[in-house]
DNA sequence: GCGCAAACTTGCGTGCACGCACTTTTATTG
DNA sequence: CAATAAAAGTGCGTGCACGCAAGTTTGCGC
């Protein structure tokens, strides 16, 4: 039903894809990631320039997908897991943490180099709003009398959460911007005084593990997810 | 103390970027949107193309920004504006309907232009993301005793329920893809089943107004409001 | 007024995203 | 198995984003 025979067709797309990830993630650890052109990616895969754009619209999602991979639907599955009668925001909290905790090795060092650029960064969290189309439809099966729009919403908050963990998270070493993550839309507004204030200061959790950050981002929005399940106070 | 002089500088920059904006408005009304080049633009405004970018980081986002403008920012003013007593849910709900709530006539033009392409809507609804940051900063103030890191989260969700409420609004003649309007990543992850079953059947509100649209999508946040204030029932 | 330092602009060059038309490969149907 | 339809890969051309290294303007202290 789900996949008979995954198709010969199918197979071969995604080895392609694989094999554009990995020799992306390679190419820019061996000679950084700044040195690595698409051209060369094609063809360490064995494909032409022009195919690779048939598979990644920007050079910096091939290098972070080695990395993100399919964590969106492991972590659409893994709510769908819990048991029917758990609170929905501690199903969701707990499966996207299990997905984010991992100690592979590889992905260390991924994550390292994605850290170095402000580039690479971007399309990092930019990659991590991809849960929010799976999470939208899990939340909105056990959401069914709030309504579709509130699915959409509550996933999409998770999401941000999310980015805002990771976003704290990356901010090590390098100077972060400023609050949001978004690209150059905030800076156009051209209020530009006191966001910077908040950004610099670092008052809340100068940079605990990736779990903590994510339990605490996610946590405001547990009323919310009770409130939409029809949970009044406990 | 805000601004002493406003400083002979600054005004110039305004004002190139105002006339970069209206350049490029004007421009993609009179010869449709894809057939206006970067050049035209910094033409019309008396700047060198190298410039254009100076000011703004893809061709959309100074077409979008002449309708745009300084949204992000009236909203976090008339955020603060409101009486302290009153509900921060209902303060922040309030304030982004207002600002949303514009029957300006060149506007209406504007987002007419931009419902008619993909890369048009989807530079809008990236600049809506831009009330974040300023929405953290007047959330943070409120929200003293529940830290920063919930002010972000919770403006991030607003962002984002903003964002929903837009594209479901765009919504009208052309067919959106499906539940994420984020960029390709989502696509990436193959899984590709039941989130079009969810954006084609149109259960919820066919086109309503937009006020009506925003207030529905911020709805479901505003337990989250409550709580970080630290109303508990009412 | 004078000159200096910082900020803004500009020309140039590189790599990239992507539409279009075409070839090659895979799947389906009689 | 052949014919045909559908889909993926490819070459080419265009416009764009952006780093770099000048050139030019603005602001400020003396």
């Amino acid at each position: 039903m789900t996949t008979p025979p995954p198709g010969l067709r199918e197979r071969k797309k995604r080895a392609t894809r694989e094999a554009l990830r990995e020799a992306a993630l390679r190419l820019a650890v061996e000679h950084g990631p700044d040195r690595v052109r698409v051209e060369d990616i094609a063809e360490a895969a064995g494909v032409s320039p022009r195919t690779y754009n048939n598979y990644f619209a920007s050079r910096e999602q091939a290098i972070v997908a080695a990395v993100t991979a399919d964590r969106e639907t492991r972590i659409a599955a893994a709510v769908a897991a819990r048991p029917a009668g758990t609170r929905l925001a501690d199903a969701v909290s707990e499966a996207v943490i299990e997905q984010y905790t991992n100690p592979g090795e590889r992905e260390r060092q991924a994550l390292l180099l994605i850290a170095t650029g402000t580039a690479l960064r971007d399309a990092f969290l930019d990659a991590a709003a991809g849960i929010e189309a799976p999470l939208t439809v899990v939340v909105a099966e056990r959401l069914t009398d709030a309504g579709v729009q509130t699915a959409r919403v509550l996933a999409a908050s998770v999401a941000a959460a999310v980015r805002i963990a990771l976003e704290g998270w990356l901010r090590s070493s390098a100077g972060a911007p400023g609050v949001s993550g978004a690209d150059g839309a905030a800076e156009a507004a051209g209020a530009g005084g006191p966001a910077e204030s908040l950004g610099a200061g670092g008052l809340v959790v100068p940079s605990g593990s990736l779990p903590d950050l994510l339990r605490a981002a996610m946590a405001p929005l547990a009323p919310a997810f009770d409130a939409a399940e029809g949970r009044g106070g406990p």
